[in-house]
DNA sequence: ATTGACGCCCAAATCGATTGGGATTAGCCT
DNA sequence: AGGCTAATCCCAATCGATTTGGGCGTCAAT
């Protein structure tokens, strides 16, 4: 309709528009200025459907989101959408979200966007140890870029925050503080980020303390913590999200507990919510909307052909001291210099 | 490729495969099924972007996301994402997600997907009184359905939760509790459920009380809440969303004031946070997972030409009671039947 | 035997943009 | 004049599926 068009009441073929708009030098410039006119007093805009057909690039990704129970509103993938969005329209990417509950049908989702061809490539996010999504992409070939790591053998193109390090250095924190034995109730050991997080607890100095691992959110984390004060009795805990964590502070106070002088504890993802509890969560900081653009970048390069094994990167957290974490109450009275709020301390690598 | 491909191997024309695939009578039965046997074999997929540009509908609809400072992490996109996203797959729609700052950057955006065809409809969430996209939409004649109304005068499809029946119920309980006057920390008078809950809150029996304006968030909330305290210090505040109460919550601790006993608070979304905040937060529940998919209903009536004007449903929220509101501090004694944790109060409809 | 009526199948056009391989013309050289 | 190059422009094929408008047998009715 509209190249035709255009090629109609100017008198030229389809083919001379097309050039012309397209930049080929074998167009005379007074046509390319008529052409250019014309396209502009009628607001021409390819048809993106048949340069897809023609071209057979789908000028689209695709993220496919987890929902369910448990785990529908996670701020996480809120934010990194927000942060692909604007990174994708520079790159004149569409964005193609699915969503598809864990289990059978999340992999017939992955199937059904790779073999339909509506996308270039595939962001995927929450990286599992054993990642059937990563092995099915890696077998098919199909550029896709992951936000975090996976125990796959085969290389493939990632992001990740270090949460070893973060965690270590949390831990470390809080030894640090004068606990000797400190909790940590981690996200289910089937997701990469707890394993890390959990070996970071781990390569802290000193025994670490009781483990809990549950699928994220604020009732599981309420959960385990009101377990941990039954059993364990902790003075420190660690928590793998800020949505355990905020649980965690309410079974402290429910059990007559104040946090930050009771127990201990640390959170991880900074929710703009953190600053808010009560107290404020001491917690670890992602830079997930930094992340989020260069996956982008990435995907941009995989889909272009780069090789994936150049395509890996592991980037620093940072721990945000805030007021939920102290001394254990034995030692109260001894430490008296306090974290101030708003603190930032950047965690070493590795 | 496809078409063309099993046409070859059978020897048939694609005309008769594709006839044959799509259900035509005039189809001999063996050879239908000598075709489908062969589709099955090589799990033919039907080239989308053929098919579309054959067809001239892009099978697909899309959403904007607002992002920007404040409102990156909202929950309610993506409760709204998770919702629709099956409800669109049952249809065979794709979802095409954009993001765009409010302001200049909006309005280009939904021109470009109406421009580019990428789409067949829109949908379009939190709604503004004066509400630009919604005039832009309808001036165009493209296909939406809105999740809340708007003061556009023209008819469109839309589903809104009654805010100001649930406001008014919340308020009206807090005046039975015997508070006399009762502040409201409001979204942005340009949303328009931040006006619908207004009119609730001002319709409720007794003197309203102060009045606040924000755009939500804990942080928002969290210094409205101070301003009224150092103010007006009401002994009840209704909030719009449950970030700001949030921040209504954290602002009365650091005023050494206790929720549900000093001054009572009500949010508004039931996050799955309000249950564990301290105290557990009195909110109103929106079906928003239920509201999604009607949207979605709404949408392909609307594709399929369907007058808006019948497509327009408001529908009741309900009130969830928790522990932080309660009588005023003078007549704390006088009253010992508390509402019970996770009572539900349904708000009677306008 | 002619005429319909089916039953079954296919060629070709179509959607809109892109592209390889010419075609045409003018200008220049020898 | 014949030959060549360069500058412009266009034909036709292509991407893959859908759809229009028949074509060609076969069989029964007239």
């Amino acid at each position: 309709m509209s190249l035709a068009r255009i090629a109609r009441t100017l008198g030229l073929s389809v083919t001379t528009v097309s050039r012309a708009l397209a930049g080929y030098d074998d167009v005379a410039a007074g046509t390319r200025a008529r052409v250019e006119a014309e396209a502009q007093r009628i607001d021409y805009r390819p048809n993106l459907t048949a340069r897809r057909l023609r071209s057979g690039r789908a000028e689209a990704v695709g993220m496919i989101l987890p929902v369910g129970p448990g785990q529908f509103d996670d701020p996480f993938f809120m934010r990194m959408l927000s942060a692909i969005g604007p990174a994708l329209d520079a790159a004149g990417l569409d964005l193609l979200v699915t969503t598809a509950r864990p289990g059978a049908d999340e992999m017939r989702a992955y199937r059904r966007m790779v073999e339909s061809r509506k996308v270039d490539g595939i962001l995927l996010a929450r990286t599992r140890c054993h990642d059937e999504r990563i092995a099915y992409l890696i077998d098919q070939q199909f550029p896709f870029v992951a936000h975090g790591r996976s125990l796959e053998p085969r290389p493939f193109a990632f992001v990740d925050i270090d949460g070893e390090a973060a965690c270590r250095a949390a831990t470390e924190r809080l030894f640090g503080f004068g606990h000797t034995s400190i909790a940590l109730i981690n996200a289910l050991p089937m997701y990469m980020f707890a394993r890390h997080r959990e070996a970071g607890w781990r390569a802290a100095l000193g025994t670490p303390g009781a483990l809990r691992e549950v699928e994220p959110s604020e009732e599981t984390g309420f959960q385990a913590m009101q377990d941990l004060l039954a059993r364990e009795a902790p003075t420190a805990v660690l928590c793998a999200t800020d949505r355990i964590a905020v649980g965690a502070l309410h079974a402290l106070t429910h059990a007559g507990l104040r946090a930050g002088r009771d127990v201990s504890v640390i959170g991880y993802d900074d929710l703009p919510l953190a600053t808010y509890t009560d107290p404020p969560l001491t917690t670890i900081a992602q830079p997930i909307e930094r992340a989020a653009r260069r996956l982008v970048e990435m995907l941009l390069a995989r889909i272009d052909g780069a090789n994936p094994a150049t395509l890996q990167e592991v980037w620093p957290a940072r721990l945000i001291a805030r007021q939920s974490d102290g001394p254990p109450p034995a030692m109260k009275t001894e430490n008296t210099t306090r974290e101030t709020h708003h603190e930032t301390t950047h965690c070493p690598a590795p």
